[in-house]
DNA sequence: CGCAGGTTTTTGCGATTGGTCATATTCATC
DNA sequence: GATGAATATGACCAATCGCAAAAACCTGCG
């Protein structure tokens, strides 16, 4: 047996085979929730068997947790991006940007993030109170600077990047109450209207 | 057997113990969402054997349907209160601090309706299509009418309504990740600083 | 008091689901 | 064909839902 999960070193074929595992994953859980998902769902959808996909991760548990570490960074890579040298404005409506597109590219994973959180992030460790807040902290510090130089309205920093996860990241999360509440034509263009709805307020929100 | 669940009359026994099993699987579906929670941590939390439970209601299911149903009105009561008749800066700020409000004093609610709209909401049947659809569509054409009438800026009132319950519910649904981020000190006065904030961003957006 | 009716609770069990393990069997590659 | 990787098969075990029937508990009324 060769415990392809557990092994540093792994072939193409167990690369890709993990790969199908974690796109399937990932539409399970993030549809279903962990315990709402079955393993023999996630096998189907990657067109595997039950036992096999265990032989590629070591169980349930394994696959959800090193799923969400494998998407952590990109999650929050646009706030990474975030560069103290930029406009003001620019930056902080280029992150709206990102953030809404997210929520319409991926929002298998927003969901996925969404719930995990909401139950207490329980296997987020201690990522949240560590590096996501060093991170928040540093743009902050940077938002902050900005205000300071009279370039943006002062405000709460710190409020106002919750405020945009809030707003940006609802248009995944809630999808279907979205969806329901517009109605089948206004649905068509909700990630433009929201992203410039969205632009629209910071921009008279944060005009110094 | 008396199928405390289906029959219409019910004692004051009856309901006395219907609503303490509601308070423990609000508890407890709440945390661990439908799935993720067992009967017997409900009976528990109720102080019941969990047969017992399925003595007042007709199983896991039936308790998680008729709690969501229960909850639904008290939870859009703030927008159905809000009036055409008062001022319009005033009833959306109201409205605010009311949503804020429910998120610090009710945020088991919060996270069980979260969960379910997350998870495409199968059982909140055609509420939200048809009720509330027509409630935020009723809202927003007050909006609209105070936007007309050169009151407030003009926007679109169904995205400033899914802000507004985007950025209030956030710090009931993401509270873990909100005080982690702020850190110990901050969180302490995490809802104030979040309803002056959100305030302050609406006034700011909706003057005309 | 005591019992007859219904109500509530407990006991015990059947059945299903779902995660995991152990052991073949097949496959690919040298 | 030899060797290790990959897949398939079968079985097991734990968790848990839900039912049925017995037991305990009222409560009103003769």
């Amino acid at each position: 047996m060769a415990r392809a999960g557990t092994t540093a070193r792994k072939t193409r074929n167990q690369l890709e085979k993990r790969q199908a595992i974690f796109e399937a994953a990932l539409d399970v859980f993030s549809e279903k929730g962990l315990r709402g998902a079955t393993l023999e769902q996630v096998a189907k959808a990657a067109g595997l068997s039950k036992q096999n996909v265990v032989y590629y991760f070591n169980g349930k548990d394994a696959i959800y947790a090193e799923l969400l570490e494998s998407l952590l960074e990109v999650w929050v890579q646009p706030l990474r991006d975030m560069s103290a040298d930029g406009d003001p404005l620019d930056e902080i409506l280029t992150y709206v940007s990102r953030k809404v597109q997210m929520s319409r590219d991926m929002p298998r994973e927003s969901r996925l993030f969404a719930t995990e959180i909401l139950h207490g992030a329980p296997r987020l460790g201690d990522v949240l109170p560590s590096e996501l807040k060093a991170l928040v902290d540093e743009k902050s510090a940077i938002i902050q600077g900005w205000m300071d130089a009279g370039k943006l309205a002062p405000l709460d920093p710190h409020h106002l990047i919750f405020s945009i996860w809030a707003m940006t990241q609802h248009y995944a999360d809630f999808d279907v109450q979205v969806r329901s509440v517009l109605g089948p034509d206004r649905s068509a263009t909700r990630f433009e209207d929201a992203e410039a709805f969205i632009k629209d307020m910071l921009i008279r929100t944060l005009r110094p």
